[in-house]
DNA sequence: CACGTCCATGACATATCTGTGACAACCCGG
DNA sequence: CCGGGTTGTCACAGATATGTCATGGACGTG
């Protein structure tokens, strides 16, 4: 589960803030002024770090500054108000990883974070690169190939190879898949997971009837093993 | 220990900068106007310069050509806002060996910083050439040929297929495209993209109508391989 | 001011993806 | 070995995404 850190003092909104965040699934933690985001920051080491501009003690800028000095790669998302220097956010955008202005809409604000986390998910930087058998799959590129020879996948299908590669060969149920790979709107049938399973069995799979690496767990879900 | 020079007189910045090429292992210095930065370039003999744009005092490109016009082969990385006049820069034959739009990743800056430290030297007309099948792009001239012939390509194309060949095949989405080439202010609708995709493969591949090296990734993007 | 280039937009045709349902094959516990 | 639930497979049609083209406006130039 992501944690994350939320570094802003005005009450009203860290509340906000922190309750969507656990509603949608993340450990989330405010602090009210800089200096105390940058230590807990360094604590507890987050995935992500939701940091106003204006701070009591320390501003965002100074607190990015800091982190990025000390060698944390945590992607930091910036808030700042409307109308405030936005070229001076961007610009220190050589530390953040996105910006928002506040006021902002929670739902692109979630929406935000979550493609920021998936972006920095393990490998997404560098080589996201799965081999297993003769098949290899460079997400990055949205390339396969198997025994050398490139093969076709769909943008769902990567997805969900992509997911159960990152889940580190533990068995997904169906409405777990469908909620990383889909989004929490709209919910398919869980039948259709079987279906992309199917495709990427029958192009991946040395012997797509004998599946070795897409493996099923009957009455549970799915689950892959290199 | 390669010593390098910063120009760039957002505070803020040259601060993030600096402490990051330290961070890097390299020997940093950093001046806040033109005029000061040519002077302490011609001083200080710095292994490579990191020129913003806007100025105090003596704009970026004015000090570049100054101090090329001194004969100087210093190695010259330069800031330009999203959008700005990359033409301009890239164009003129201002003798910058490479260019870089803010807000870049620290991380993405540090290895350009790199390339250009291991090129050495002969560094401008190294890296800006790009050659496939038919056809060859001088990117440093704004010039395309295919088979001898001359082909002309708008300075939107140029920059859409510049992006996407030092993407290195990395699948970019139209939003990243824009973003990278168009700036953060003006988003033209992603369908901009594919136009100027077209017109790219209309003018470089030998058959447009099956591309070749400039690749659909169908509900993602393109990528360029060479 | 007329001209040409560049470029964003929208409309349309086409290609591709996706969800669904039906049915067969399968697994597993009685 | 049987039966109920689960999964594999397939084809189809609706939904989406992309290729393509034409239009008109912006801009700079002569």
């Amino acid at each position: 589960m992501p944690r994350i850190l939320v570094v802003e003092d005005e009450a009203a909104i860290a509340r906000v803030l922190v309750d969507n965040l656990v509603y949608e699934g993340h450990e989330a933690e405010a602090v009210a002024d800089g200096a105390e985001g940058l230590e807990r920051a360094l604590a507890i080491k987050p995935d992500l770090i939701l940091l106003d501009v204006v701070l009591p003690t320390m501003d965002g800028y100074e607190v990015c500054r800091r982190l990025r000095a000390q060698g944390a790669a945590t992607p930091i998302i910036m808030l700042t108000a409307r109308g405030e220097e936005v070229d001076k956010v961007l610009g220190l955008e050589l530390g953040a990883d996105d910006y928002v202005t506040k006021p902002v809409g929670v739902r692109e604000l979630m929406a935000r974070i979550k493609a920021v986390l998936r972006r920095g998910k393990p490998g997404a930087a560098d080589g996201a690169v799965l081999e297993f058998g003769p098949a290899r799959i460079d997400f990055e590129r949205h390339e396969a190939t198997v025994d050398g020879r490139t093969v076709h996948l769909s943008p769902k299908a990567f997805g969900v190879l992509r997911l159960l590669w990152e889940s580190g060969g533990r068995t997904l149920t169906r409405a777990q898949i469908l909620e990383q790979v889909w989004g929490y709107e709209v919910y398919p049938t869980t039948r259709t997971v079987d279906n992309h399973i199917a495709e990427l069995r029958s192009r991946l799979e040395p012997d797509p009837s004998r599946p070795r690496y897409l493996l099923t767990v009957h009455g549970v879900g799915y689950r892959f093993v290199e």
